[in-house]
DNA sequence: AACTATTTATAAGA
DNA sequence: TTCTTATAAATAGTT
């Protein structure tokens, strides 16, 4: 439907194809949009241009409750996918979460099998000891570096007090002759207030 | 693009939105096709009926690639959702564990912040336990059922034990009886198979 | 981004 | 349902 026909295949020309790509995307979308509201059906569209760009066209059902509904049919194909397949692990942590949630809620209500909740405890035990001991390593690399910092602290703080106490000495030396020109009192016997930091 | 124009609005008459719908569905398929070859972009479609049959189509990339890439850009839409949304908890057992798996080993090698991973504790924690719980619970109701079931069995077994003790006595009755007539050895003195289930 | 010659999709009819 | 066909709609190439 354009002033020639095309072969469906591969648009070589990049400008063009991208041209194409715009226009049958917009296409898409509107075709969408009506199947959806001619036939009042909840209809998802999710476009991943060669770049990489995102565009996505979701009927009155929210992406997410279309999405589900196909994930519900296509539950069991995961199966068999290989882990790399299956390590589309897309989920925030927060969503992760809500996910074990609703599992666990699930778990307390339907007929879950004992076998599937005894794996599903094991699983969890795992998890928990995983999440600890990395936890853990992490604690344990943050008071690390936390104590190297301090240190570092301290060595700079004992150059600057060392500093400061010949400074001292050296005024107070200074500070002696012109008491010996006029003794007025001085307040000159102060130790240097960064050595409270050493304590 | 048809005998008339029509307007974009729910068709009343059930049964040609039934065939629009049809030749619509297939019409974007194609469309959707078409967009992925020219432009080699990944297309996925999603469609659920009114009656909640599902139709989908993906190019080459699997389906499951293009969603993770939608809900890699909406993680975080999730978190506004309200609670009726985040229960879409569409994946089975297994699928959930993968996920979990996937992220205790992102866990573990990213960047993720000690905070996170002290609620995610947290969270695995309390799943173990709920899920603990819960199969300690169906356990010990799967106890009490099997012990009704042989209170039941037991019952019927003394039932009948004692039916069959009666027919052996009747009978021993009759053969000495017999054996006054004809004296023949006869091993009429066991006891009923069945109540050795009994002890 | 508009235009328009054509192709393509499809609504209604058979 | 499937096919046919008149027509609407989409779009390829052009400006």
């Amino acid at each position: 439907m354009g002033r020639r026909k095309v072969e469906i295949k591969r648009i070589e020309n990049k400008s063009s194809r991208q041209v194409t790509f715009c226009k049958r995307r917009n296409g898409l979308m509107e075709k969408a949009r009506q199947l959806s509201v001619l036939c009042e059906s909840s209809v998802a569209v999710v476009i991943v241009s060669a770049t990489g760009k995102l565009h996505s066209f979701s009927s009155g059902d929210s992406m997410a409750k279309i999405l589900s509904r196909y994930e519900r049919q296509h539950a069991d194909d995961h199966k068999t996918l290989d882990l790399a397949e299956k390590s589309r692990s897309y989920l925030s942590h927060k969503e992760l979460l809500e996910i074990v949630q609703c599992k666990v809620e699930e778990a307390n209500a339907d007929n879950v099998s004992i076998d599937s909740l005894i794996s599903l405890e094991e699983q969890f035990k795992t998890a928990l000891s995983l999440t600890r001991a990395r936890k853990s390593e992490l604690m344990m690399e943050l008071v690390k570096n936390l104590q190297e910092k301090e240190k570092v602290l301290r060595e700079e703080n004992r150059v600057l007090a060392s500093q400061l106490k010949k400074m001292e000495k050296t005024r107070y030396l200074e500070t002696k002759d012109e008491i010996a020109m006029s003794p007025e009192k001085n307040s000159g016997n102060n130790p240097p207030v960064t050595l409270s930091l050493l304590k």
